[in-house]
DNA sequence: CGCATTTGACCTGCGC
DNA sequence: GCGCAGGTCAAATGCG
């Protein structure tokens, strides 16, 4: 490889989440959503106080208010998010379902919030299937205001280029931002399939397709910003034709039967230091873990932050706060979009508990590298991870 | 042995 | 039509 930096370590983390798919939401943000998303740069909260969930969708769904009791606890600790999307155009926020995922939703997810997901509904289309899990961690780096503008303008829409080469079939597609440490997951399961490097960017763009099921053609591309090493450019192209995994282990088609641990995921959940420089062993998966029986994901490995909250939740605890949003772009027109996600405070006591419950043999959570300034570390340490075993229950 | 990743080759779309 | 660049394929490789 040309380059170094591990690319599936993002995708790891952008897959991860699914340990919080479990818990999917479909979330459907109000009207206004403009306003919303106006202040929401001002209050990373602001969506997500306006965010419907319907109840009738999904059973692990709430309204706005029931949100917000949820994340009242952390509300003080809440950090603006590390994520952004942006959006031809389109509001981020608007016709957008977001899967919030709180720890007391670490249920199944309904098959209605699976087919919205898949694009089974109309809440997918996927022709935005930009399905975007969040993680977050307290004291994570944020996005000034600025360079959340810096991002947009970053990323400027193929519409907008004259001199895009973008093919036909992936005009259709959901671009997102994400920080490195703030990546997180959906619930598919991704498989690398390429790697090509960019022109213009010092970085190659990784290749990602759904593996849950053999005839999905949901595409995923991972690629670091060559103007921001700490952020990453996620894609998403294609749907999926099967239904979104019960859990990541659950692989339809897949010769990968034997991760069956119901496992609830929970976010990541991850010390600040361990976000910035987070080293993290993979406690439950390995990058070529073919026979990974990890119950997080048999194809797609979790990022550091989420292996750690994985390990962690695997191990017992289960008061970590949990963030992870899962965001279904609607609409036709919102090929990339922005989303701010809030970070959530976690005490660092429950850390302390997480490692004890871990282990002092993992020693993991934590000690993730901060790839999105070292990827060769942080590659390099993935693999060092590989094999690991789930101390977190795996 | 089976699976995922790697990586060079090939294919396809777009601009000139 | 050509060339460039992005996207995909598939054999090789390596790990559990």
């Amino acid at each position: 490889m040309a380059e170094d930096w591990d690319l599936y370590a993002i995708v790891r983390s952008c897959t991860s989440a699914a340990a919080n798919s479990s818990r999917d939401a479909a979330v459907e943000s109000n009207n206004n959503n403009n306003e919303n998303c106006g202040s929401f740069r001002e209050d990373p909260l602001a969506c997500l106080a306006s965010l419907t969930f319907e109840e009738e969708d999904d059973p692990f769904t709430f309204k706005s208010g029931s949100l917000h009791d949820s994340y009242k606890p952390f509300l003080p600790n809440v950090d603006p998010t590390t994520i952004i999307a942006t959006n031809r155009g389109i509001d981020p926020c608007s016709s957008s379902s977001v899967h919030g995922q709180l720890n007391q939703y670490h249920e199944q997810p309904t098959t209605t919030s699976t087919a919205a997901a898949v694009g089974i509904g109309s809440l997918l289309t996927l022709s935005s299937p930009s399905i975007l899990a969040f993680s977050g961690f307290r004291n994570q780096q944020q996005f000034p205001q600025s360079e959340q503008q810096q991002l947009q303008q970053r990323v400027q829409p193929p519409a907008q280029n004259p001199r895009s080469r973008k093919r036909k079939n992936q005009l259709k597609r959901n671009v997102c931002h994400v920080k490195a440490y703030n990546l997180s997951s959906d619930p598919w399961a991704w498989r690398k399939y390429g790697q090509k490097p960019i022109k213009g960017s010092p970085y190659p763009r990784n290749y990602y397709r759904c593996s849950s099921s053999k005839g999905c053609s949901a595409r995923k591309q991972v690629e670091r910003s060559n103007t921001d090493p700490n952020i990453f450019i996620v894609t998403y192209t294609g749907e999926h034709t099967h239904p979104k995994p019960t859990h990541r282990n659950s692989l339809a088609g897949s010769t990968r039967n034997k991760v069956s641990t119901p496992t609830v995921q929970k976010a990541a959940i991850v010390k600040d230091s361990a976000v910035e420089t987070m080293p993290i062993t993979t406690p439950c998966s390995s990058p070529r873990s073919g026979n990974n029986l990890s119950p997080i994901s048999p194809t797609t490995p979790l990022s550091a932050p989420e292996e750690a909250a994985a390990s962690l939740q695997n191990a017992g605890e289960d008061e970590s706060v949990d963030m992870a949003f899962e965001t279904t772009l609607g609409g036709e027109s919102n090929d990339e979009v922005d989303l701010l996600i809030p970070n959530v405070h976690v005490d660092e006591d429950l850390f302390k508990g997480f490692e004890e419950l871990v282990g002092s043999g993992s020693g993991r959570v934590g000690r993730s590298p901060n790839f999105g300034d070292n990827f060769s570390s942080w590659s390099s340490v993935h693999s060092a991870a590989t094999g690991a075993a789930a101390s977190g229950g795996c």
